[in-house]
DNA sequence: CGCGCGAACATGTACCAACAAGTTGAGCGA
DNA sequence: TCGCTCAACTTGTTGGTACATGTTCGCGCG
């Protein structure tokens, strides 16, 4: 006998099938009332346990369809490329990557001075609250929302590059602008972390329950000092980073046939 | 009014306070009784909507106390120093990134011979369900469970490295007998992804619902080959990752302050 | 004084009922 | 044939009840 209690039980049974492959990715599974039936339980049970899966990111559920087997489908960054000046790009490397995987970007902008906040002046070595522009950017990949991304500029470095202040797309991409005004930015320092959206997360990224988002944190830094700092929220279910550390000559010869 | 469920006005007025400080970290929301008598709606319905704060990873409950505004602590990891064999280590890079911190390490370990799963076998380059050798590591910091650490070492390593497969630590850390032993790893790939945990992984890092994994997968290679494959997941609450990339002086010299 | 038991209160599990709301497709009418 | 309506089926929301189980603390007994 199990003591484990009933919406466990449907939910650890649904889960098997599901990793067996008795449902695939996509499958849609039987309804509340004959799972209930199946399972001798009543249908709140039935939602106990279903719920269980759905916010563990395996299956999703909309009324009047059903419940269906998550599909995922990664789409991959390389960070340590991004940026580098001597890497082909059209545009800003975003674009440059998402068209390089046959895929269609679209992005919405949007500029603003704001009070410098606590995470971002920690790190760009500012006072809280000193001025700062705002460049923010929602990122789709084939019209399905894929990420946020909010760079702050320090005060001083607007006198340097005041373009950056003015809304609209910089066509060059914000790295080439800024080393063509003297601003080179020669290391970045990243930080990953990992945390389920906020509402307003979920709303922008059109997440479900279950999905939590990765967090890219970009300090980029000039040989002086900090000279900006993007956050950048990713859909969890639809990304992965990369990053290539030392000597990859085995790895990318095989990878070039 | 509002055409929002109940259940959501309730998550959201909850939310709002945790934000705006009313309940701190750590503190206790009213029962659900109380807040079932606030809210003028019955236990079920408050039920849900905490459930939703539950799995978005903000609160936690346990039975007999209540519900609790879940506190954040985060440990960094240096992601682009490890395995640096420059580095004055003790150990391996684990245990004296801990004790740098002041905190406690402490590992248990698993030596086994497995067939390589496909996830592995890709990017080892080895054939799916050939022999690779499995060391699994469970690791804590003050007696909290951190992360597990599956590294898979392909088969022809094991010739060249036998202490390998066989139980037991290596004192000196892998990568330095490895390079003691003419394997030098000179480049690293990886990758880094998150999702809810699976039942295992719960149960392993002792997570409750509504707290993700932050997932890093760690493929070395040498000048002709990949050598090993190491997959860590960590708990997404704990942990931050970080990495460095190319000249950070201007960091580097004020963190020495 | 100290130990243990139990009352009071917290959340967890399980069930029932009713109605709201989204989706689909059969079938009827123009 | 085309298009509309509606029945049937799906999940979503909200209420109720009962009992199980974990936690705390004070009271009373030894």
């Amino acid at each position: 006998m199990s003591k484990q209690p009933k919406y466990q039980q449907v939910a650890d049974a649904l889960r098997r099938e599901i990793d067996n492959g008795m449902y695939a990715p996509g499958d849609r599974l039987p309804s509340e009332a004959e799972l209930a039936s199946r399972f001798d339980a009543s249908r709140n049970t039935v939602r106990s346990g279903l719920s269980l899966l759905v916010s563990q990111g395996l299956v999703t559920s909309s009324q009047g369809l059903g419940y269906e087997v998550r599909k995922h489908e990664v789409f991959e960054l390389n960070a340590s490329r991004f940026e580098n000046l001597t890497f082909p790009q059209n545009g800003d490397a975003y674009s440059t990557d998402v068209t390089n995987a046959g895929r269609r970007p679209h992005q919405t902008f949007r500029v603003e001075m704001t009070p410098t906040p606590e995470y971002i002046a920690e790190r760009l070595k500012v006072e809280v609250g000193s001025r700062s522009v705002l460049r923010f950017c929602h990122r789709f990949v084939d019209d399905v929302p894929w990420s946020t991304q909010a760079t702050h500029y320090p005060d001083w470095l607007i006198q340097e590059a005041p373009r950056l202040a003015e809304p609209g797309d910089i066509d060059e991409g914000t790295t080439r602008y800024l080393a063509g005004r003297g601003i080179e930015q020669v290391g970045y320092a990243d930080e990953i972390s990992t945390r389920m959206p906020t509402p307003e997360e979920a709303r922008l990224l059109e997440i479900g329950p279950g999905v939590p988002v990765l967090l890219w944190t970009r300090t980029g830094y000039t040989t002086e000092r900090p000279a900006r700092c993007t956050v950048t929220t990713f859909r969890g279910d639809l990304n992965r980073m990369n990053y290539e550390i030392g000597d990859l000559a085995a790895r990318n010869e095989n990878d070039a046939k």
